[in-house]
This record gives structure tokens, C-alpha cells and sequence, in this order.
DNA sequence: CGAGTAGTTGACATCTCTCAATGCCGGTGG
DNA sequence: CCACCGGCATTGAGAGATGTCAACTACTCG
């Protein structure tokens, strides 16, 4: 049962000092193939032909796993990789030279990291792992290599950019014009499609970032976000239970705060 | 003088009703090559080998004027071309369903627009000049084509979609985590740069956009706007008049406000 | 000259932040 | 085994920042 698979799962806490996962694990990395994976349909080799996804199997991604409270890259560390997510979950955030974080998106399974390195050679975000999570390394030059003269993979890959951008987009949205109601709203009810696509419960999950966490990604301070929370509670629209969530309302929810780009 | 250019423009109100740029104007449109263009090494062009420009030179994109006030294209319009400013200024905005507005970004010359367009096929913002404003219109699928095979102008497409990333990470740190001066600063030192970097002055120049829209983009009101100018003013950082900007303390500007992402 | 738009400014309302107290839970060490 | 500690979450009270509404000016256009 899916939404049971989700919240088995401990609620880990951070205790780890922050440290960086090693490049190259002691073992031998395990390797996978694209066209194998359950999520295949969701991840990077979504909209590719069989042609397509044969030079991506060729490539055999090294997997990785990343503890808890560990980085997966820091701000200013040489792009070589994007990463698909596995299983698990991470959170990439933005420094200000005065040490204010903004945490710039979560990323859950079947979602892709990274691509922010593009530009400059170098990552201008960070990103940690909120649980034990798992991942695929992508290398990005390579992949770029085979995608010259494969004009099908070359569009999946800009069409996973602009992508990136269109998130962004609704998370300006939401920054510019939206007050803490409809921003925790908003959240929640992406976090529940993401999930619901994935094949897990639409109305039950289980957060794994903290309130200030949220209030980071959402531009408001953590005891706003609790009191939303609570407000939605009242309003008999969640039943929340620290980081459980159940949302009991679904409907009202989005009638009341699904704002729609266009 | 660049800055005398800059002020001569009319500071044109927009009277004309919102209208469509016809797609295919009657006289036959001025093609342009980017080799022989001023912009090119702050536009599409920029990185790209002698063998790539050429390939570019090869598409002679079409110059279309679009008058201020008039849409480039809008939200759901069929994705077919980027645009590359060639002067003028144009914004491009997002929309909730209730009518709320969020301008995303400001576009001047020698910037690229429309990229936005090449996740779903069509667009997920609308462009609207601010001023009169003359653009290459770039077809996107003919452009990809051309990049087939050539990994140099493929890689020059990739940075631009991910720089659009970054231009974005940075607005929302500011939307995330800033306060009404901070983000002020943080937009005229932003614009501050890229007029520099086209040869204009860095401490003087007109805007194109109203309060409500630097509002908008900022995620504050256009009274806060208003009062946080007059409130730079007291402070001997800025002379304002009305769209007319002096930057009379750019380093003291810098100092308290610029916040670099790390 | 009158109407309309843009910008500025004041007074007040509202929302979110700040600071502080409290409770809960899990892990640790006596 | 239990007491204690640290991290996370909730809640209250008051402060501060920004939004709202309204008045007024300057300017442009017809």
C-alpha cells in the first residue's frame, strides 16, 4: 500500500554532522538501466523512443546513496552530474553572503537535479537529502555527447530544462503574489499531485521537511507556516499531525486556493 | 553618449489598446545576421565558434518591430520562435486565474525571450513591449535542427536555458527573503550591470516600466515602491524623478544592499 | 480646458515577524 | 529504567513592515 510504504519509512532525524557524500564509495557502485526502472515514465528517459533509450541504457548510471543530512553538491562544486532521483528526498537552497537560505525546490522520486550547473560550469545551488535517499549520477557531458545528432534526446533534455524554468515560474507566482494561506495551500496540493503520479495516496503523506524548511521555500517564517497549519486544521480542511498530513478536504482546498497559471 | 541615447527615447505612454503583433507584417520583413550584429557578444551568438555562427548566419532571422504596448506573444500561444531584443525593453508576465498579475522579468537588448515555451509547446507567459522594441524572431525548431550535430551550438542553447534558471533562482531569493529595500537595490543594481555591460552608464538611466510593475516584479505594492525610491532618496543613495534614475552613491548602494548569491 | 494616467504621500489596517513560553518526542547516559 | 537534553512544533502577545484607501500633484492627450 502505497501511502503505508511512505510513512513506514522512520522519520529520520538529522543528527549527522553535515558532511559531503563521497565522490567514489569504497565499493563498487551498482549500475542501472533506464529502460528497467519503475520510473522511467516519470524520470529522464519520459518521451524518448526505443532508439533514444538504447544509447541512455548504454550509459549504465552509477547509482548512489546518500544518508540523511548529507549533500549531494554545494554551491560553487564543478557540475559534472545531474541527478535523477531514485527513492527518497531532497531539498536544493540558495545562500545570500549574509547566511539567509531560500530553499529552492524539494525534489522527490523520479525528479532531476542539477541542471542549475549548466550554465556556469559550476552548481549555484545546494542540495542535501531529507531521508535516506537514493540516486542516479547522470554524467552530463556524456550525456550531452550522445545526444548530439539524436535530435529526439537532445529535445527531452531541453524540454527538462524549460521545465525547470516553468517550476520556477510558479514559484515566483507564489512568492510575488500570495499570502500564507494560499502558499502553504499551494504546496500542499503540488506535493499532492507529485505524489498521487507517483502512485501514492493524494490526501495522506508524510512531510520530510521540517516547518522551517517550508517556510524557507514558501518566503515565510516557520511559526507562520505552523499557524497556517493550524488554521487549515480548523477550517476542517487537514488533519495534521506534525509532519502527517491528511487532507480532508481535498476539494476545498484546491476550490479555495488552486490558483491556476492562466 | 549612451546615456543620452538612453533618455532621448520618448517616454512613451502606452495609449494603444493591447493588440496582437501581426504575425507577418505586409512588407517583407529585414533579415538580419547575427555576425554582423552589435549584440553579438551579449546574445544568442555569445560562445559560439566560427563554424557554429555560421550555421546561425545561415537562418537570416526575421527583424519584427512590436510597438509599445503590443503583445509578443501571450500565455498559450503556440511556442514557434524565441525572440532576441534588439532594442527596447519588453516584460513578460504570469497569470493567476483570478486575475492577478506577477511580471517575471524585464528584457533589454541583447537578452533572449520566449524559452519558457520549449517544456510544453506553447507559452507559459506573455511578452509585451514597454517601449517601441525591435526583435530577431528565432525559430526554434529550425534553430534545434541546426544544432543537431553540432555540439558547440547545442551546448550555447543549453547554457541559455539554464542561466534563465539562474536569472530565476535569483528572483526568487529575492521574493523569498528580501525586504522592500533590499529588493529595490537588488533590481536597480541588477539593471545597473546589464546597462553597463552594453555600453550605457551604470549610474544613470531611465526606466521603462511603471511602479505597478517594478511592484509586481517585486512582490510589493506600488505605493511601497514609491516609498521606498523617495525613501532612497533621503538617504543620498538615489536622485529619482519620476522614471528618471541617478544612482548618486552606486557604492554605498552596493555595500549595504548587494547580496550575491554566495 | 477637462479627463485620464502615473506618481507621491499620509493615515490607518492587516498581516507576518519576533520573542518567549510550553509541550512533545526520541535518544543518551547515569 | 528513568531522567535529562536537544530538536521540532505549537501558541500567545506585541512589534514592525507592508498593504489599503484616499487625497493631491504633475503631465499628456484629445
Amino acid at each position: 500500500m502505497p501511502t503505508a510504504a511512505l510513512r513506514s519509512t522512520v522519520n529520520r532525524i538529522r543528527i549527522t554532522p553535515v558532511t559531503q557524500a563521497t565522490e567514489s564509495s569504497p565499493v563498487a557502485p551498482i549500475k542501472t538501466q533506464c529502460s528497467s526502472c519503475h520510473l522511467r515514465d516519470l524520470c529522464l528517459p519520459c518521451g524518448m523512443n526505443g532508439n533514444d533509450l538504447d544509447r541512455l541504457d548504454s550509459m549504465m548510471f552509477a547509482r548512489r546513496k546518500v544518508k540523511a543530512g548529507q549533500t549531494l553538491y554545494r554551491e560553487g562544486d564543478r557540475f559534472q552530474y545531474i541527478y535523477a532521483v531514485r527513492a527518497g528526498t531532497l531539498k536544493s537552497s540558495l545562500m545570500l553572503s549574509d547566511g539567509r537560505e531560500q530553499v529552492s525546490g524539494f525534489h522527490i522520486a523520479g525528479e532531476l537535479v542539477g541542471l542549475d550547473g549548466v550554465a556556469q560550469g559550476h552548481h549555484a545551488s545546494a542540495t542535501m537529502a531529507l531521508e535516506d535517499t537514493e540516486i542516479c549520477a547522470i554524467p552530463y557531458a556524456h550525456l550531452s555527447e550522445l545526444a548530439v545528432g539524436a535530435s529526439g534526446m537532445q529535445h527531452v533534455i531541453s524540454r527538462l530544462m524549460s521545465r525547470e524554468i516553468l517550476r520556477e515560474h510558479s514559484l515566483m507566482m507564489l512568492l510575488g503574489s500570495m499570502n500564507a494561506e494560499e502558499r502553504l495551500a499551494a504546496f500542499l496540493l503540488n506535493l499532492s499531485q507529485r505524489y498521487a503520479a507517483r502512485g501514492y495516496s493524494e490526501r495522506e503523506f508524510h512531510l520530510r521537511m521540517s516547518r522551517a524548511e517550508i517556510g524557507s521555500y514558501l518566503g515565510m517564517k516557520l511559526e507562520t507556516v505552523s499557524r497556517t497549519f493550524s488554521a487549515f486544521q480548523n477550517q476542517r480542511l487537514l488533519e495534521v499531525d506534525k509532519r502527517h498530513i491528511l487532507i480532508t478536504d481535498l476539494e476545498g482546498l484546491k476550490r479555495r486556493f488552486e490558483v491556476r497559471v492562466h
